[in-house]
DNA sequence: TTGTAAGCGTTATCAT
DNA sequence: ATGATAACGCTTACAA
């Protein structure tokens, strides 16, 4: 029953700081001015006032704060249902560690659905008018994308993960070297003794994609295997079924490649997946990179380019922060696991 | 130039009511009237002031709201970093079948991360006292869990996608049975001609663990299988690598299984690997089902037993409402695929 | 049918 | 050093 009673009470109305003023026997101001201008209280009834608070348990109420401030301190984020097909996102891993980042400056994070860009122009508009959230951090950015464009009109600030191909408008973004990454992984086969490198990836259209087969292009011809790879290009959605077609064409060539490098790991999964249909030992008889580094890759020992996430999402949090403008790209790095790890097949 | 200037103008702080009144020459509480007793104005200026809203954009400030009614209708979700080896939660499906469950109640969702679960309550009663969170909805729960009796005590609201071992609290949750989903997989197999029928679990101590384990148990006993399948139990953390490692160990018996039923998509994975390792083509040679169906056992192909996780949402979001209390326990479903779809090997 | 006034809890400005 | 007052934008009695 004693704890029916405390439940009753605790069930009760949050202490406000009008509460904390009447327990402490001063006024409510001079509890105000205990939090917001320490100094102008003698330290006695300072002391008295913060033992209050903590005894009540008393939090300055948000909503009584945004409304003052005309500022939500919240920032929204669109969570999208995974692609059908697609293994895995990293998205749960951004969105935890731009929670934490956000968690430091004292921001809260607003989930939100949209089935597409359109749809999410107009709850972003309505999250904004309504002092939702104060401002959105916007991913998965198409070559077309018409958000940033379209926010910038509205006058909903946001800052973006990736961006757009137009370059017309200017916005806050931060980038992951998508080109670079490509790159590394076709060094690291190269280096390992590969010659034949195949690539799968999406088809073109996407800006992310473009930039991987373009990483992947590149360096081949840097290396100066042109001819080895040619034709040694595939295209598909991102799905490990698709993936896996394709990876069977390319190993019925005369000349197979010895080696694959996926745009993402769900096609990277479906290409492992082909070679051990036919027969080969994925890590001996054929190298497999993917990109995103998520978790199953590391449960598949699949070699895959890590994109540096945590800091995107600080570095989306200072840009919120209006700590810096313009735009930011940041280095992947490839993470050698037993996929890729060997030399290559003589 | 005219672009920059309308986004000037868009960036100036949305229009209130008290706007609204301005333009549309009628007096702030008569914009109130429109909204919230349409009835009790009279249609010519009704309409007027509807065109205005509609035209300035106008959407009720949601901090005013919450102040006014001391509710912010926003429920917090605590985001938590995939388990190390683990491939991939479903709490991504689960956290947006729950935001779009709440659009539609005209309910937000907060984010909020945590280390552990002393530190979530800390954080849930912050938020729950500062007005950030009306409610919370917890999930992962354990055995022993701390966090429902806690919260009860401080008079933090919530429902739980999940439930305690200790049944001495009462509270609202939500559970899915995952004996009755393990049985399923076991009732499938034997109806496939499988007798030796393995089970890759988590250790003891965790009540959806221990509730999986009973289910194999107690579909073996029911089909008469317990001598078949002495000794094919086998406990690993929920790990792809430790998964095969215990599989490896289950298929060097004398008598190996002809099935595995896996406790989680993850360990799946690993019995799958450990099988290929061992010469097995999967879906011919041996069978195997998962839990969870996550986007990689789609992809690989893998039977998983999938958890009404949008009805959870909706079950959830209903309680929160204060539409019913107390349990109420969800049925599974088994997704058949290639991993378990042929009959057994004689 | 429309307008007036009060209050939700906070912070900022100004007196005392 | 401390206390009174006003304002953020909304809703809801109540008065005109």
């Amino acid at each position: 029953m004693a704890d029916e009673a405390r439940r009753e009470m605790n069930a009760a109305a949050p202490p406000t700081a009008t509460d904390v003023a009447k327990v402490a026997g001063v006024s409510r101001q001079t509890v105000a001015n205990v939090i917001q201008a320490p100094h102008r209280v003698r330290p006695e009834t300072r002391a008295k006032v913060e033992a209050i608070i903590e005894q009540l348990g008393y939090r300055p109420n948000r909503a009584a704060q945004a409304l003052k401030f005309s500022a939500s301190r919240t920032i929204g984020f669109r969570i999208q249902p995974i692609a059908p097909g697609a293994l895995n996102s990293m998205y749960d891993r951004f969105l935890h560690a731009l929670a934490e980042a956000g968690h430091e400056a004292d921001r809260q994070f607003l989930i939100y659905t949209a089935p597409d860009a359109a749809a999410e122009i107009e709850v972003t508009q309505r999250l904004h008018r309504s002092g939702s959230a104060d401002a959105f951090v916007l991913y998965d950015i198409a070559a077309d994308d018409l958000r940033p464009a379209a926010l910038l009109d509205l006058g909903v600030p946001f800052v973006a993960f990736g961006r757009t191909d137009l370059g017309g408008e200017t916005y806050t973004w931060i980038d992951v070297d998508n080109l670079a990454g490509i790159a590394s992984a076709v060094d690291h086969l190269v280096h390992r003794g590969h010659r034949r490198i195949a690539f799968v990836g999406w088809p073109d259209g996407t800006t992310i994609g473009d930039r991987r087969a373009r990483g992947w292009r590149d360096a081949v011809a840097r290396h100066g295997l042109q001819a080895d790879c040619a034709g040694l290009d595939a295209r598909c959605d991102d799905s490990a079924t698709a993936a896996a077609e394709q990876a069977f064409g390319l190993l019925s060539r005369a000349q197979p490649p010895t080696a694959f490098v996926a745009a993402t790991d769900t096609l990277a999964v479906g290409v492992m997946r082909a070679c051990q249909r036919w027969g080969l030992d994925v890590g001996r008889d054929v190298a497999i990179t993917g990109f995103d580094d998520t978790p199953t890759a590391a449960a598949l020992e699949l070699s895959s380019i890590r994109q540096p996430i945590e800091t995107v999402g600080r570095a989306l949090m200072s840009a919120l922060l209006g700590e810096h403008e313009g735009g930011q790209l940041l280095q992947p790095q490839l993470v050698i696991r037993a996929s890729s790890a060997a030399p290559a097949p003589r």
